[in-house]
DNA sequence: TTCCCGATATATCGAACCGATATATAAACG
DNA sequence: CGTTTATATATCGGTTCGATATATCGGGAA
């Protein structure tokens, strides 16, 4: 088998402890691996499809009322395959941030419509950092440590993103009234 | 017109103070933008043809020996599209991270294990730092202070990554104790 | 009780994007 | 002199994104 995409091990994941459908995979993506890891319909349906096929995952037919309705649940091939693939080191990391993008090609600017970048990345990191604190708290006591370690980290992270736009927007404002005074 | 996408932006940025070539534009993001924005040639060539055909920037023969070459300038309308989209709030920012996503179904692996992901993420974080601290020393004095400002940026997320990945290496290793204590 | 809206469920399509590769010629180097 | 590396442009398949289409269900308002 060529190996899966990252996508696919998003959905072994979330069906590993209970049968879940497309629908739900989404949704439960949107609350939580959004962050770091987004999958739209256009993959996960497809997906579906093909760890069906290689016999990762096994559909039933699970409707309600008249609604079609297909949950997918692992099968040990599947949990074998997850695991090979946590066992494995960690490839992709990318990063596309038009703030940051914005902000190396500031200098076309005057200094205080520059600033204003800062402010916007700012007010966007702290947005995020209020939506992954509601998410928090919905979370009670689970045995599972590790989907609220990661969410601490990215509290932790919008707060230093945050912060470090907070100190550059200081920085910036210090070095233009130097300029104006000097 | 119908909207740029940002990576138009990029390369009206890049040819923004001296012509450039498709080619020169790829070596410059590759050393710069990359890390928070990348572009291929797969879009870089296109897009310089959209955008002189959009007389956002206009194109010359500047051939090296008999190797055919053309550089790009920005025009006018080019410098004003630019600026326009610099006043702009920011709207893109994404993240793939595979460690992360890793991480956060690590419950499917014994303990010691799951520490091993964290490991291999703060490894890669200490490599990507060294590469930016290697960039860092190339540049010199310049008059343009927004790339450096991100640049170093860069050097403190990877740096704050870094040591995440080691507080939660040795927060897993305590609660691994205390369970076999316990 | 009927109607409408939002949630559930699946599917698809165009645009963007990535990475690899093909094809040249030029310069560098031993 | 031959080989490698850098310059330069172009293309192609596969992945992914975001939006949208279609349809049914449940709940609340008129």
């Amino acid at each position: 088998m060529e190996q899966l995409s990252p996508t696919a091990y998003v959905i072994l994941g979330f069906v590993r402890n209970e049968p879940r459908s497309g629908y739900e995979i989404k949704a439960l993506v949107d609350n939580s691996t959004r962050f770091f890891w987004a999958a739209s319909y256009g993959q996960i349906y497809p997906e579906l499809k093909r760890l069906s096929e290689a016999g990762l995952i096994v559909g039933s037919d699970s409707p309600t009322g008249g609604r079609k309705r297909t949950v997918y649940e692992i099968t040990a091939d599947g949990e074998a395959e997850l695991r090979a693939w946590l066992r494995q080191a960690p490839e992709t990391f990318e990063m596309r941030d038009e703030g940051l993008l914005k902000l190396f090609f500031a200098d076309a600017l005057p200094r205080e419509e520059a600033v204003e970048i800062l402010r916007s990345m700012r007010a966007k990191r702290l947005a995020v950092h209020q939506q992954l604190q509601a998410i928090e708290e919905l979370k009670g006591e689970i045995e599972d440590p590790f989907p609220m370690i990661v969410l601490q980290g990215g509290l932790e992270f919008t707060r230093w993103f945050a912060d470090w736009c907070e100190r550059m927007e200081a920085r910036l404002l210090d070095t233009a009234h130097e300029e104006r005074s000097g």
